[in-house]
RNA sequence: GGUCCCUUCGUCUAUCGGUUAGGACAGCUGGUUUUCAUCCUGCAAAGGGGGGUUCGAUUCCCCCAGGGACCGCCA
């Protein structure tokens, strides 16, 4: 095992997002081809918008994936004492201060910056005024002392390297005036207790890095490598969030999209590997590099989703295709009878073929899974008196027939079809219908077939139908 | 507004100075077909603009334009 150590760090606010979950994806990708490790932190400090149960199904949710981390989740809010003593060892090296502003104070800074149209940053004010000035009756929060003069460059492995100027970074406040640690403090000890090697994220994140760097410096800690990667894009083009639709796990899972699936998909978003389109997991993790990560933010396509569903569905082996289906459907349509697992397996080879999503297998397996026909009353227009006549035509033909297969179903539809002077349509469709209650599914011999004599019979002598 | 990033078919992308700019998805033809599909043919579709460097630029450099991200005592 190499020493390569990844993480994926989300707050448990919510539902996992698309982006999150491609962020994941890469950080764990990443260390399995490293042959290194990849842990999960919890960063759960935001007390009000933090919940258990989005932690549970966070973690769930990249199981689901097939993404598992190594050792136990890190719960950041368990090591706030750790941040509060690099806070103040921090403060005792002269790398950081108290600042004893009102927040009245800094609003008005602010206020006057934007009347100015000057970039808001804090002014410094308490970097180098005495403790003895302090106003007793304000609890200051504390600063990190941010290099003034010169340049900082980052190294990064997917953009190069990136430098700016170090005035335009802020005295960022590393400690509330409550004595709780920020977001940039936490995240840098924690990522250096945690050990580290490279810290795959967002773009997004960019300026932070540039701030935790300085950390890393001044505590004379080994920077680990970063790699930041470009964002996912709604269609209109801008940064994916939350208020979007389809923009969670679960608007995926719960519409049929299968794990693999959307793993291959958001494998291949942003990044590639030749003209390589379709990854098992195991390719994935032995073809995947920070190389191969584009620099340019892409979009997110639904229709490529349902392609690359629809692949698998129509590629994977069919007990596999059958697992996923019945996963599927216990969580979001109902409950699979194990009676009917035969019939609806042999079925899969017809199902599938008309399916983009687990949903629409379901939606074709209906009249399998479910023992009642129920009929819409705009499909029930069809079944008039001739439709009737054809209907009970053939259920009085099949009875002579030894066993039910195309070749002896094919001729009796036929004669119907020329005795009524119709085209297939004008039996395939009535017969259907009475069967499934749907004038759409699966082919007519493929439903027969599958419903076997008995229930054909039973289904055709439906009173309904009479 | 400041800082930083990005820019090849509608979309995801290949190309690491010389290609008829390739593939995939979507789209559109045609064929098979038992509705809807599947499957198979084929077609159409791209280097934002302007300067350089070079015998030669999509590729290297600069400028412009457009797009994006960040600019919290959220993470």
């Amino acid at each position: 095992m190499s020493n390569v150590a990844t993480r994926f760090a989300p707050s448990p606010t919510g539902a996992l997002h698309i982006g999150g979950v491609r962020t994941a994806l890469f950080n764990w990708l990443f260390s399995k081809n490293q042959k290194g490790t990849f842990h999960l932190r919890i960063e759960d400090t935001d007390k009000e918008r933090s919940k258990d149960e989005h932690k549970i199904q966070i973690i769930k949710s990249l199981k689901w994936l097939g993404i598992e981390h190594d050792g136990d989740e890190y719960i950041q809010s368990t090591k706030i004492s750790d941040h509060i003593n690099v806070a103040n060892e921090l403060l005792k090296n002269g790398n950081a201060y108290k600042c004893y502003c009102s927040a009245e104070e800094i609003e008005e800074q602010k206020k006057r910056a934007r009347q100015k149209k000057l970039p808001y940053i804090y002014n410094r004010k308490w970097r180098d005024l005495p403790e003895s000035e302090a106003p007793k009756d304000i609890r200051p929060v504390i600063r990190f002392k941010s290099k003034i003069e010169g340049s900082s460059i980052l190294k990064d492995l997917v953009q190069g390297d990136v430098e700016i100027d170090n005035n335009t970074i802020e005295d960022f406040i590393i400690l509330r005036n409550d004595g709780t640690p920020t977001y940039n403090l936490s995240a840098t000890v924690d990522d250096h207790q945690m050990n580290m090697t490279h810290i795959i994220r967002g773009d997004d994140h960019k300026i932070n890095t540039f701030k935790q760097m300085q950390i890393y410096l001044a505590m004379n800690w080994e920077l680990p490598k970063f790699a930041h990667i470009p964002l996912i894009h709604t269609i209109e083009g801008k940064k994916l969030s939350k208020r979007d639709n389809a923009s969670t796990l679960d608007d995926y899972s719960k519409i049929g999209v299968m794990p693999d699936a959307l793993r291959n998909y958001l494998l291949r978003l942003g990044w590639s590997f030749e003209d390589k389109e379709i990854f098992t997991l195991e390719e994935s993790i032995e073809h995947f590099n920070l190389e191969g990560i584009g620099k340019s933010p892409s979009k997110l396509d639904m229709s490529r989703i349902l392609s690359m569903n629809e692949h698998y569905i129509k590629n994977i082996d069919e007990n596999e295709l059958y697992k996923n289906l019945v996963e599927y459907c216990e969580i979001y349509k109902e409950k699979m009878n194990p009676a009917k697992e035969v019939k609806i397996k042999s079925s899969l080879s017809f199902l599938k073929n008309k399916a983009k999503t687990l949903e629409d297998i379901y939606n074709n397996a209906k009249y399998i899974i479910s023992d009642e026909v129920k009929f819409e009353d705009e499909d029930l227009k069809l079944i008039d008196e001739k439709a009737k006549k054809i209907i009970k035509e053939f259920n009085n033909n099949l009875s002579s027939l030894e066993s039910l297969n195309k070749e002896n179903l094919e001729p009796i539809v036929n004669e119907l079809i020329k005795k009524y002077e119709t085209n297939f349509k004008g039996v395939g469709q009535p017969l259907r219908v009475a069967l499934t209650g749907s004038k759409f599914g699966p082919g007519l011999y493929d439903i027969v077939i599958s419903l076997g004599k008995e229930e054909v019979k039973k289904r055709l002598d439906s009173k309904i139908l009479a």
